[in-house]
DNA sequence: CTTATTTTGCAACCAAGTCGCAAATATATT
DNA sequence: AATATATTTGCGACTTGGTTGCAAAATAAG
């Protein structure tokens, strides 16, 4: 786990307890997470919670996307890669080995992927 | 405009008269549209609207997402593509000739490719 | 025509996320 | 250190896209 003050570094953004507490456990997490996947591990409110996740978006420090659940996910912005979302499951994938897509003329920030799952074909 | 009559034959769909406005809106339609779009040009509620989405999809008819706007987006199943969703505009483009992505395992329903469009990217 | 099934509209509801505001923390000024 | 200023937090109320229960209307079957 790096560092929670190189993360913020020459960013303009203070380092507070509840910062700090969002950041460890995204940090610590393999992959994206939503309030929900957390709400329990911390112990802040919910608006301050998703303020902070703003700011942290501002930044670049952390980025996001709808899964289909309806619900926004999260993660540390690191090597960029994109995501397989099961709709069978709602699992989330990394996918780190995957031909990065580019358009021409299109800025490509992210790619989401839909579909099933090996666990969920087998079933 | 392909005859609706087509699109629901071989499924186990009424055509009502609710049903047909909704597939006639999205059949000339050449971009995925969410309930807000169309909602001024047909006279149904919005539990009926949906409703009829969800059998819809059941019969793959009609396939959809959720956009960064929190809206979910619906279009006709004809030829299988890719969407670009700018996060800057919100605009959504069809990219049909966009390489098919295949994953080892995965089988692949949909892909959703998130950036800045050419033209906000001039701006 | 009468009964059973499906579809619709309305209103109430749900859940994820946002906002206003006052209290609490942290930072700057004297 | 004491006071003033700015930032962050928690609470509750709110917003929004979508869903659900239920009774009325429409459609299909007997």
């Amino acid at each position: 786990m790096k560092n929670i003050n190189t993360i913020i570094d020459g960013t303009n953004i203070k380092l507070t307890t509840a910062r700090k507490a969002i950041l460890e456990i995204f940090s610590s997490s393999s992959k994206p997470l939503c309030y929900e996947d957390i709400k329990e591990n911390i112990s802040m409110d919910k608006a301050t919670f998703y303020r902070n996740i703003t700011k942290f978006e501002e930044e670049n420090i952390i980025n996001s996307f709808e899964s289909n659940d309806k619900k926004r996910y999260f993660e540390i912005q690191k090597t960029p890669h994109s995501h397989f979302i099961c709709t069978s499951c709602s699992e989330i994938t990394c996918l780190y080995d995957n031909p990065s897509i580019t358009l021409e003329g299109y800025q490509v920030d992210n790619v989401l992927i839909k579909g099933i799952c090996p666990k969920c074909l087998n079933n």
